[in-house]
DNA sequence: CCCGTGCCCTGGCGGC
DNA sequence: TGCCGCCAGGGCACGG
C-alpha cells in the first residue's frame, strides 16, 4: 500500500508525463470515485505543477487543485494496449497521451478544490507535517496528552503525515520503541529517535523506488525496498539485531510486527 | 478534544 | 476442485 515514498515515486512519474499537458477528455467508470460535476470542471485544465503532502498527490491545475489519494491499491499507469482493465476507474486523456487510474478496491479518492480552499478545508487542512519538516519537540508535545499506543499515533495523519502500516513498524524497530508504548510515555529522546528513524526509512525507500508488497507498482515497474524490511511481515523470523523471533500482534486493529527484546516500553 | 468501532471494497487464502 | 467466509487496510463518520 502506497505510503509517502511510493506516493513520491508515483508523483515523479506523473510529473514527467503531465506537466504542461491539458486534459481533453475523461472517462469515469465508477461514479463514486469522480462525479459528473468534477469531471466537467477538469476538462480543459492544464497541469501546471505536481506536489505531494504525506500520502496525498496534488495536481495544480489552471483553476483548481485536484487532490488524489491512492489509499491501498490505487495506481496510475500509461496503457500499452486499448484493452481496459475492469479496475480502471478513471481514464484521463491529454492531447497526446492517456493516463489510467487503476484501483482494485476502489478506495482511492479524488477531491477537487478551488485554489483558495485547498489547504483550509479537509482533507489537507488537518494534515500534519511530514517527518522531514516536523520538529521533534513539537511532535513530543503533540503526544503529551495521548493515551493511544505510539503505533496508532504514527498512523494518525493529523499528527505526522505520510507513515502507513509498513513503515510505522520499521520506524519503531529502528527507534527501539515498543509499538504499545503510550503516547504520553514517549520521551523527548524517543521523539527524536522516531523522527530520525522516519527520515532514514522514508528516504531510503524513496531512493529505492518505493516498497512493493502486495500490490504497489509504478507504471509497471516494481520497487524493491520490501527486501530490506526488518520486521514487517517477518513473523517468527529472527530479529536482525538480537536473533529472537519477530512477534506479530494487533494494535488498533492493525497487524503489527516487532521485536520484544529490542523494542522497549 | 480524544478514542474505539465499523464501514467502504475486492482478491486471495485457509478450511473443508 | 470448488465454494464459503474471512482478512487486509487509510481515512472518516459516528457514538461514548
Amino acid at each position: 500500500m502506497p505510503e509517502l515514498p511510493e506516493v513520491r515515486v508515483v508523483s515523479k512519474f506523473l510529473r514527467n508525463e503531465l506537466i504542461g499537458k491539458t486534459i481533453t477528455h475523461i472517462d469515469v467508470y465508477y461514479d463514486k470515485m469522480m462525479n459528473e460535476t468534477v469531471k466537467e470542471k477538469l476538462i480543459g485544465q492544464t497541469v501546471n505543477k505536481l506536489k505531494t503532502l504525506g500520502k496525498y498527490i496534488v495536481f495544480e491545475l489552471t483553476d483548481y487543485d485536484l487532490i488524489s489519494h491512492l489509499r491501498m491499491e490505487g495506481k496510475y499507469y500509461q496503457p500499452t494496449t486499448q484493452a481496459r482493465s475492469k479496475h480502471d476507474h478513471v481514464v484521463f486523456f491529454f492531447n497526446d497521451l492517456e493516463i489510467r487510474y487503476h484501483d482494485t478496491r476502489k478506495f482511492g479518492t479524488f477531491d477537487l478544490r478551488n485554489k483558495d480552499e485547498t489547504y483550509v478545508v479537509p482533507p489537507l487542512s488537518k494534515l500534519g507535517k511530514e517527518p522531514f519538516d516536523l520538529d521533534p519537540l513539537d511532535f513530543y508535545k503533540s503526544l503529551k496528552n495521548r493515551h493511544s499506543p505510539i503505533k496508532s499515533l504514527l498512523l494518525n495523519q493529523h499528527l505526522i503525515a505520510g507513515i502507513g502500516n509498513i513503515y510505522a513498524d520499521e520506524i519503531l524497530f529502528l527507534a527501539k520503541i515498543h509499538p504499545l508504548k503510550k503516547g504520553n510515555k514517549i520521551t523527548k529522546q524517543n521523539s527524536k529517535d522516531i523522527i530520525n528513524s522516519s527520515i532514514d526509512v522514508l528516504t531510503r525507500a524513496i531512493d529505492k523506488g518505493g516498497t512493493t508488497l502486495h500490490s504497489f507498482k509504478n507504471n509497471g515497474e516494481v520497487g524493491w525496498f520490501s527486501q530490506e524490511l526488518n520486521v514487517h511481515l517477518q513473523e517468527h523470523k529472527p530479529c536482525k539485531i538480537c536473533g529472537n523471533p519477530i512477534q506479530r500482534i494487533k494494535v488498533g486493529g492493525r497487524s503489527t510486527y516487532f521485536c520484544k527484546t529490542c523494542q522497549r516500553k
